[in-house]
DNA sequence: ATACGTGCAAAGTATTTGCAAACGG
DNA sequence: CCGTTTGCAAATACTTTGCACGTAT
């Protein structure tokens, strides 16, 4: 299934009206592959000729993530991204270059079971959990 | 080697002056086992009778941020963490309890390692990284 | 002496909130 | 209709910067 068709059904689950710039920007999401800042959102629907408010975007992303349609991500930039959350609870973490900047993403069944198992032997309900991993790229070093 | 003797020397080493105020975040910081915010530095320092003006705070941090002697930590409260760093590399990760807000840190060998074979495998040499699990602790469940 | 460190106040940036108007069910 | 959503502007929170003065070397 489609994450806006997803993101669709949980907010009228929730109760949500449809409102344009919730809209545009759960549009905007699905067509996103990784993270995205709140400006960077603001940005794509201005240009895409849309008279939205950087409030109604920062009120739809807080919506998003208390549904658990989105993710915050904090790179250490010191403004927060989000990126659409896939249902099935897939997710990936990031490598940040910090030489040239550039963000990959990766998945790893060996990281992630060494998290849940961390989280057991503390006796945490383990929830969303982020890993930010700095360092140089192939490229740059 | 006490880690604010660690400072003092790489302090010296990269040219710096001694000052009141660094000296004071040094002291502080070397009494701190886990991250701590700036304002709480500075808290800490005022409630001992210091004049200490918060720019000076971040201004210290930063510079010993800059020479790997801090840690920054995003708990993803909105505002950045500090946190001494042990010269030998060895370094902690952080739980956070989304219920009462506790943080409780740990030290994975089976995490770092499949951390350096992310990094490893493509082809990023490894520098500082953050994992932040989010959960419920034992006591919330 | 001279450059670095410091404190205060002002500026800057990201995010949140108050409010009246527009809008959906 | 009535409550939600929206855009704007103002407010807030954290962090950085400008500047005059103090201080270490």
């Amino acid at each position: 299934m489609e994450w806006a068709t997803f993101a669709h059904d949980a907010l009228r689950r929730s109760g949500a009206r449809s409102g344009a710039a919730r809209e545009a920007v759960i549009a905007y999401l699905a067509g996103q592959s990784c993270c995205v800042s709140a400006q960077e959102v603001l940005d794509g629907l201005r240009s895409d000729g849309r008279g939205v408010g950087i409030a109604s975007v920062y009120r739809a992303l807080e919506q998003l993530a208390e549904l658990g349609l989105v993710h915050r991500i904090d790179l250490g930039e010191g403004l927060t991204r989000f990126e659409p959350a896939q249902p099935g609870g897939e997710h990936h973490h990031h490598l940040v270059c910090g030489a040239c900047g550039k963000v990959e993403t990766f998945d790893d069944p060996a990281l992630e079971q060494a998290i849940s198992a961390v989280a057991g032997s503390h006796g945490y309900a383990l929830g969303h959990h982020d890993v930010v991993l700095r360092g140089a790229c192939g490229a740059c070093r």
